[in-house]
RNA sequence: GGAAAGGUAGCUCAGCUGGUUAGAGCACGGCACUCAUAAUGCCGGGGUCGAGGGUUCGAGUCCCUCCCUUUCCA
């Protein structure tokens, strides 16, 4: 039975290029989406820039350009990534279109008149120079529970607390760099508890990972609160029909881009949205989206759609976070590999192989080892499964160019035919990583097999020709069987394996009929191997190719310049610890007796993990002297010892050379 | 703080509802072969399955505690 699927992955946001981050999405929904079509489903994928918002406005100011210009020329800049990594996107539309204002308009116009629209006031930080409201982001300030400086004004990185703006010490405007004042507004919700019960009857149906639904359970559990939908202008986005100077939040109109997409398709293809969107359509709608968006895509999302009179989606599948070697993808490590850089490297479809080998259908996380990387893509793909055609494609050519009449062993045909059913349930259930195991497993089968039938020694023997030439044309046959079932995953390698066996590998029923007696093409090399030194190359340059991001963007690691008369504030002084113990009830810290010649401090540092207290009794440290004393749980602290950490966070302390007294001042 | 996922050979990972000497690929060592992009085939070394308890005739697989990593918290 021919199924009609709609599939969606989330929507690149316009304010910043492309990173792997993105492409294994990117992947894992074009893998699907080509398999579909490889069973003959009617399968259609789309996608569309994410457009709207402060981030885009602020940016699009710094570079001086207006929002339509940069949201035009990112958007360009990843149809071109996406397209270098051969995702086969059906239709990359824009949320800023009249299709997804259209559909924007309609949904919030129906709900409101559904009663699921509230209205109440907001109070908010507002930036008085810029003129604007400010989003909880764009407001830095001092932590309120742990006194780190400079946080954002939701929560706090060092403490992990989270707070509201208002909860702030010293706060202030990341655009205009003043101190925000706070000002009341009117603000639109939508009213997601209204949906409770058909939300819960939604996730019963099947339509998430058990991990979701076990997250969503929670949810449930916490109560759904309603969803503040409206901002004030300037905001760039659509204006709120009936609510003059409100526009709709980026995250409301974000999602309804997958159908903006689709209208747009639908319209130069003659086809009916309303077919794929009404609430008993047969048409199944899966998004492909990643773990940290899952409260609006199976939340607010569905109930958007339910509520405005549309179908609610069939499946929304969730993916885990990419890691490169083990760490999380960080632009002050050069793991922040954008999906340029990897192109000007290397080729798509090694990484399309390497991510399809790790992706499961889990929301665990994947971790892109660059060493395992390139000894996964260079033997199995080159090694083993481009092996098989290069090895057996000169007995052909010698022959005369033509495939055999039968197969010599037609069991093993079967066995690799038989493969098919299990294959199909893998990808489908996506879990690739297991279809490309038994794939694999397949290609050593096929070298085992030229292996033992030794071709070479016979083709010593003008008598027996016929043999080799059968033997070669199994060889190539079990090939062309792998290459189909890796087509979802290479495109671009299985037509051109397509073009050496001439005929097509577009549907998995081809391998029913072995292929004999048919003429093949000259080899010519399928896949080359990866050079170590070049894929380093993605984390060594990566850091200086992204530097232009690194400017444009809040500094991770990089503190902003200050003056002499800056670091002069600093009371740094040579300290020698007197007395070291550790705190108990905290498993990292040390409380430390310093004596400064005149004076003596207390001060805990959280070093336990790499000193043992006795190691430090006498060593000559240096401390900030003047740090404003902090009160905790266990006593107060009165200065800081400095210490530098390398990449693995490791601790070094500082220390002074022998002879100089306690006390002394650093400059 | 609350919650989730994970911790299995040097590396990346499989191990279903508990059951014979714990697996694969890569890497490593040896042998074979030379058709193939030094590819392939065969053989081998290597793991107290995070730690400690418990249930059981029997646990990587179930229960409890702890440690570590990662992630989520609108």
């Amino acid at each position: 039975m021919t199924r009609e699927i709609l599939v969606t992955s989330a929507l690149p946001y316009a304010n910043g290029p492309l990173h792997l981050g993105h492409i294994i999405e990117a992947v894992q929904t074009d893998i699907w989406v080509r398999f579909q079509k490889m069973q003959g489903h009617q399968c259609l994928y789309v996608c569309a820039e994410d457009t709207h918002g402060t981030p885009v406005m602020i940016k699009a100011q710094a570079e001086g350009l207006a929002p339509e210009a940069l949201i035009a020329k990112v958007a360009a800049e990843h149809q071109a990534d996406y397209q270098g990594f051969l995702i086969g996107h059906d239709h990359f539309h824009s949320t800023h279109s009249a299709e997804n204002r259209h559909f924007t308009d309609l949904m919030f116009t129906r709900l409101e008149a559904a009663g699921h629209i509230a209205q109440r006031s907001v109070r908010q930080a507002y930036d008085e120079q810029a003129g604007m409201f400010l989003p909880d982001r764009y407001v830095r300030g001092t932590c309120p529970r742990c006194g780190a400086l400079d946080q954002y004004g939701d929560s706090c990185e060092a403490c992990g607390a989270t707070y509201s703006p208002a909860d702030l010490k010293n706060p202030s405007s990341t655009i205009s760099g003043t101190t925000p004042i706070w000002r009341d507004s009117e603000h639109l919700f939508f009213a997601l508890g209204n949906f409770a019960d058909m939300l819960r009857e939604w996730v019963a149906s099947g339509a998430l990972q058990t991990s979701v639904r076990a997250k969503l359970d929670e949810w449930f559990e916490a109560g759904l609160q309603d969803w503040d939908i409206s901002r004030d202008a300037p905001y760039f986005g659509f204006e709120i029909p009936g609510h003059s100077g409100k526009f709709f939040y980026v995250w409301f109109d974000a999602p309804i881009g997958y159908l903006g997409s689709l209208k747009a398709w639908c319209e130069r293809h003659g086809k009916s949205v309303e077919h794929y969107l009404n609430p008993d359509s047969s048409v199944e709608m899966h998004h492909f989206i990643g773990k940290d968006i899952s409260y609006f895509h199976t939340l607010f999302w569905p109930a958007v759609l339910h509520g405005s009179g549309f179908r609610r989606p069939t499946a929304v599948h969730v993916h885990g976070f990419l890691t490169i070697n083990g760490q999380k993808m960080s632009k002050s490590r050069g793991t922040f590999i954008t999906a340029r850089r990897y192109l000007e490297l290397l080729p798509a479809e090694a990484l399309r192989y390497y991510f399809a080998a790790k992706l499961g259908p889990g929301v665990d996380d994947i971790d892109l080892s660059l060493e395992d990387f390139v000894s996964r893509v260079n033997s199995d793909l080159v090694g083993k499964l481009v092996n098989i055609a290069s090895r057996c494609a000169g007995f052909i050519a010698r022959g005369g160019g033509q495939l055999s009449a039968t197969l010599p062993d037609e069991a093993l045909y079967q066995e690799f035919i038989a493969a098919r059913p299990r294959l199909q349930s893998a990808y489908t259930a996506r879990d690739y990583s297991l279809a490309i195991r038994e794939i694999m497993q397949l290609a050593d089968r096929a070298n085992q097999y030229v292996d033992s039938q030794k071709p070479w020694a016979l083709a010593k023997d003008p008598t027996q020709d016929e043999a080799v030439k059968a033997i070669a044309t199994q060889g190539i046959n079990l090939f062309r069987v792998l290459m189909i079932y890796l087509a979802p995953v290479l495109p671009a390698m299985s037509a051109k394996a397509s073009q050496f066996l001439g005929v097509p590998l577009s549907r998995f029923d081809e391998i029913d009929q072995p292929l004999l007696n048919a003429p093949i093409q000259k080899y010519e090399a399928l896949a080359t191997r990866l050079d170590p030194k070049v894929v380093t190359q993605l984390i060594d340059t990566a850091s200086s190719a992204n530097e232009k991001v690194k400017t444009d963007t809040p500094p991770e690691s990089g503190k902003p310049e200050i003056s002499i008369e800056d670091f002069a504030k600093l009371d740094l002084r040579v300290a020698r610890v007197l007395e070291a113990s550790e705190v108990e009830g905290s498993d990292k810290l040390l409380r430390l007796t310093l004596d400064l010649g005149d004076s003596q401090r207390t001060v805990f540092s959280g070093i336990r993990k790499h000193y043992a207290a006795q190691d430090l009794v006498g060593r000559d440290v240096v401390m900030v002297a003047n740090l404003a004393p902090r009160k905790m749980r266990f006593g107060t602290s009165d200065g800081m010892v400095l210490c530098a950490s390398d990449a693995q966070d490791q601790l070094f302390l500082l220390s002074a050379e022998a002879g100089v007294p306690p006390g002394s001042p650093v400059s």
